[in-house]
DNA sequence: TAATGTTTGAAACACTTGTTTTAAATTAGC
DNA sequence: GCTAATTTAAAACAAGTGTTTCAAACATTA
């Protein structure tokens, strides 16, 4: 691993963990175990950087398209939703962190915006929850009124998204592993607010 | 309004808006129109400032306490569930402010802990969660699993907490009053995922 | 009024941040 | 091996941060 994926890789710890205002280009460095100055010299600077970090986060497919695949059109959407959620709450946990990244990064862009959310929000961010919205409007029925449709969205991902909150998940459970013991569960509960 | 109150009202604007870390001693100052020396000589520091606001957003009772009243033990766990969820959706608008930064701080905490979220969780929101899970328990009888109880409170404090990011809410809806125009719609759809 | 305590204001301090500079070290190409 | 480009290293810079200092202004009260 060259100097230059060395710094990528504890850009992305710092970045996903404090978010982009609150992390260091001096951190980042000593966690690389680079000098100060690589980061403005093989990037350009701290929010050349920052870029890079959110491309190859967010330009991987989706973990629940992986198991989808083609078989979108075929597929019941209660289904399809289940495994929307259930890939949701997966990333949760440190298996596949790339995943776990970027809503760690969502987090912290809806909290504390960078100069870059804009462009995150129109090309990245909505074009995925457009592709939400479309099923669950397949789900209910296309007379279902708009706003119903958006308030169940962001049911559904207020619900996933909350328990990337590691500190608010272990204050309340005490445990550590709660959401991997009840992936199931949960999915089942949360499925619950589209289909009831 | 004295000096002292200004720096009061411009300092639970900053610490709401950018949390702990983000919110600066000098803006603060600015907009209360104070000298940047205020706020050591009348609060000795910023985490001291910090802490005076915590106390004056979190020592006032839940906005559902005051619909709720002493009435507690004689409503059915139904009918408590749906003031907490729908008081909690109203501290989403602004007319009552206190209530507002009070999710607005603990948001902030849960991405970028300040030193003082320690005591902020098990003074300020523990005992407040004990009294959620609680009515959760009662409705769903004793003999349910903790597991899922827990399950259950998080997920509806997931859908209510996720209506506080405006960011997230208008970039999806398009529309900055969804919350207030929904919140009966928004409201019965969490209920549902308790009672089903 | 005079003396005292309180509040204000401007500057400076110590520290952290992102960035730039400059030179040394390393590597690549001939 | 020599030259030139690339990479690394250390230091300095400029801007921003919380805090402190200290004298001036103000208010209070004897």
């Amino acid at each position: 691993m060259d100097r230059k994926d060395k710094i990528l890789h504890a850009a992305i710890d710092e970045f996903t963990d404090k978010g982009y205002h609150r992390a260091t280009v001096r951190d980042i460095c000593n966690k690389a175990k680079a000098n100060l100055a690589a980061i403005n010299y093989y990037f350009g600077g701290k929010e050349a950087l920052y870029r890079e970090i959110i491309e190859s986060v967010f330009n991987i497919p989706d973990p629940f398209d992986l198991v989808v695949k083609d078989r979108t059109y075929e597929m019941k959407p209660e289904e399809y939703l289940l495994h929307w959620i259930e890939s949701f709450l997966k990333c949760t946990s440190s298996e596949n962190p790339l995943y776990k990244y970027r809503y760690k990064i969502i987090i912290h862009e809806m909290v504390s915006p960078s100069p870059l959310l804009p462009e995150i929000m129109e090309h990245k961010m909505l074009p995925r929850l457009a592709k939400l919205k479309e099923i669950v409007k397949k789900l209910k029925g296309s007379q279902t009124p708009d706003d119903e449709i958006n308030a169940l969205c962001m049911l559904t991902i207020g619900q996933c998204i909350y328990f990337f909150n590691k500190p608010m998940v272990e204050g309340f459970t005490g445990q550590k592993d709660f959401v991997d013991k009840n992936i199931k569960l949960i999915a089942g509960k949360i499925i619950k607010t589209l289909t009831s």
